[in-house]
Parts: structure tokens; C-alpha cells; sequence
DNA sequence: AAGACGGGGGC
DNA sequence: GCCCCAGTCTT
């Protein structure tokens, strides 16, 4: 039997909810996958180009399984949380190499694939296969978190653990797609976090927190903590040629296998780097230093443009380098950061594009 | 259980 | 500026 908070959420959403996203035309397993994948602390406005540009670079997931994960980054640029790239491409190769190209229809399954937690995988099985499973992503956790007067923090246990159960006490049997995509719709678009459009809730009438007046003390907030400050120089090299060079990081971390500029500690004296290994420096120009924050700290970057005398030997061609023409641009996932800084540069010196 | 991991948008 | 977002992975 279907409960009532389901049957008039369900109701609100045959009139109110979202059914014209670009991943809701169309079903199959593959895209409401990517897009779950690309939603996941992104919003639905910045995802819907990338969606676009996905499934019409990679229709099916086999064409991503043989892409190079270079492509995968490339396209990825500017979506943030790169390991959610390597993810999608490993996950691909594998729903390829162990399921036959199909995506498994469990959420058990699912959930042992890279990058698919136990919500995106209840989101794949509910609106995909149409089969009952419940979800509990930031909109549900709102909404669960004021219906019934969930204390604390989701990040930590006991509070996550309270709201699976609701999430779960929740989801009906009939209709699973259409509830999972209805209470991220009320998330979003009526239990949002400042503003509550209370008036308008389908359960409304049911919620603890309207009753008490305490919609924005639901759910409880992360404690904050003061972020360090880190400081780097960012070395743009600049061949006589006009092209830049750009090194690769590694697959972990910040901008996990992003091509990038050389980094430099600010304690460093850039003169002395640049002739250690790149020769005979022609001029060095400091531009103003701004700050990129990311969620766990404040990075502080000063960009340094290099005018090298010659492309020098000292680098090795390929294995982690390329000289990269801002004109000519190598399809490679480039940091935000980076990516603008490789836009002034273009914008500097449009002379180069005649050099090739 | 806690921390790591981006970038953009709302206010 | 600060806060949060269609979370997952690692330690």
C-alpha cells in the first residue's frame, strides 16, 4: 500500500514536476546513469551542455569505453571533481568487459561499480529499470530531514542513517521512477534550502518543521572549519615558438590528471627554476595573484609568464609534458583555473596561430 | 568516522 | 564572502 506522503508527492509531480530534462527523453540505463554521475554536487543547469556534449560525443557506452580517458577529461573540463571522469570511463570499460555492455539492474550490483554509491545506484534502478528503490541525495535528505524533524548533520552517522530509513519507509512500490524523480523535483524546486515554498508542499501538512517553524534549522550544518591558506607560483612557459608547456598530474588529487602548468612554491626562486631546467630565460613577467578556493582550502596562485630563449632539451616530449598551442588546442582536460589562464594567453598573443 | 575532492550559483 | 549542491572513495 502505497503511503500517503508517496501518493501526494506522486500527485504533485503528475502536475508540477520536471519531465522535459535532456536525460529524461529518451531513457535507457546509459544516460540516466551519466547524468546522475555528472549530478552529483552539481546542479542541473550546469550539467544539462555537458550532458549534451556527452551523449552525442559517446552515444552508447561502448563509444566511451574505447575513448581515450584523455577525451573523457577533456570533455569533462570545468565540471569539477575530476575523479568522477576516471570513474565514469573505468566504470564504462567494465559495464562493457564483465556485463556485456548492460548495466545491471541491482543496486547491489550497480554499487560495485566505480564512481555508483547506494543512491545513484537506487536512482539507476527506480528510473531506469523502473524497479523499486529508494534514493537519498541532497534534495531528499532536505525534504526528509524537515517532514520529520531529523536532527544533526547528514555527514554524520547516526543522522544519515535515521534519513535512509524514512527515504526507504517512503518509496512505494508503484511508480518508483516517477517518486524518485518527484521528491528531487520538491528538493529543488519547493523544499529548497533558504527560501521553503511551504504553502505549495504536497505534504506540508504532515511536516514537522512547518508545524514548528524551523524549516532552516533542517538539515543540521556541516561544522565549519577555517580553510589553510596554500600559496604556488604557475609557470607559464612560453617557447620561442608561442606554445606553452603543460605537465600532467597525477591520477589523485587536486585536478587528478588534469594537464596543468609547472607548479612552484612561493619560497622558490622562480629565475633559478627556470634556468635549472629550461635554459636561458628571456624575460619573466609576474601577473597579480588571485585565489581559487576549493572545498577543504584557499590555493593563492601567482601566475608567472616565462619567454624561454628555446624549447630546450631538458623536458622530455610526451610521458606527462606537451607543448600546448593555444590556437591549435590538444584535446586534454585542463583545471578552470588553467583553462583561463590559457584563454589570456590566447588573447595576448594572436600572433601565434601563424606560427604553425 | 572523518577527510578528500571543484566549480558555480544563490544570497 | 559564505553556504550549498541529483555523493563517492579512501583512510
Amino acid at each position: 500500500m502505497t503511503d500517503t506522503f508517496a501518493r501526494a508527492v506522486l500527485e504533485w509531480f503528475d502536475e508540477h514536476g520536471r519531465k522535459h530534462l535532456p536525460w529524461q527523453q529518451n531513457i535507457t540505463p546509459y544516460r540516466v546513469w551519466l547524468s546522475e554521475i555528472m549530478l552529483q554536487q552539481t546542479q542541473v543547469t550546469t550539467v544539462i551542455p555537458y550532458f549534451e556534449a556527452f551523449t552525442q560525443r559517446f552515444p552508447q557506452v561502448q563509444d566511451l569505453a574505447a575513448a581515450p580517458v584523455d577525451d573523457v577529461l577533456h570533455l569533462w573540463t570545468g565540471l569539477g571533481y575530476y575523479a568522477r571522469a576516471r570513474n565514469l570511463h573505468k566504470c564504462a570499460q567494465l559495464v562493457v568487459s564483465e556485463h556485456g555492455g548492460e548495466f545491471p539492474d541491482t543496486v547491489e550490483a550497480l554499487s560495485a561499480l566505480p564512481g555508483i554509491g547506494e543512491s545513484t545506484a537506487g536512482a539507476i534502478v527506480s528510473i531506469a529499470f523502473k524497479k523499486h528503490a529508494a534514493i537519498l541525495d541532497g534534495n531528499v535528505k532536505r525534504v526528509l530531514a524537515r517532514y520529520h524533524a531529523i536532527e544533526g548533520w547528514p555527514g554524520q552517522s547516526a543522522p544519515l542513517k535515521a534519513l535512509w530509513q524514512k527515504a526507504r519507509l517512503h518509496t512505494p512500490k508503484k511508480r518508483c521512477n516517477h517518486y524518485t524523480q518527484a521528491m528531487m523535483d520538491l528538493g529543488s524546486m519547493l523544499c529548497t534550502r533558504s527560501k521553503p515554498a511551504c504553502e505549495l508542499c504536497p505534504v506540508g501538512d504532515g511536516c514537522v518543521a512547518r508545524a514548528t517553524g524551523r524549516q532552516l534549522d533542517y538539515p543540521g550544518k556541516k561544522p565549519k572549519k577555517d580553510k589553510p591558506v596554500k600559496q604556488t607560483y604557475l609557470l607559464m612557459l612560453r617557447a620561442p615558438s608561442g606554445e606553452l608547456l603543460l605537465q600532467q598530474r597525477p591520477p589523485t588529487g587536486i585536478w587528478g590528471g588534469l594537464w596543468s602548468f609547472p607548479e612552484l612554491a612561493l619560497d622558490q626562486s622562480v629565475e633559478n627554476y627556470c634556468h635549472e631546467h629550461h635554459g636561458e630565460a628571456l624575460s619573466l613577467e609576474y601577473w597579480d595573484s588571485y585565489r581559487h578556493t576549493f572545498s577543504h582550502y584557499h590555493l593563492d596562485i601567482t601566475p608567472v609568464l616565462v619567454q624561454l630563449a628555446a624549447r630546450g632539451d631538458k623536458v622530455m616530449e610526451g610521458g606527462g609534458t606537451l607543448w600546448y598551442n593555444v590556437h591549435q588546442p590538444e584535446a586534454v582536460g585542463l583545471a578552470a583555473p588553467v583553462k583561463r589562464l590559457l584563454e589570456s594567453l590566447a588573447q595576448l598573443d594572436p600572433l601565434s596561430q601563424e606560427t604553425l
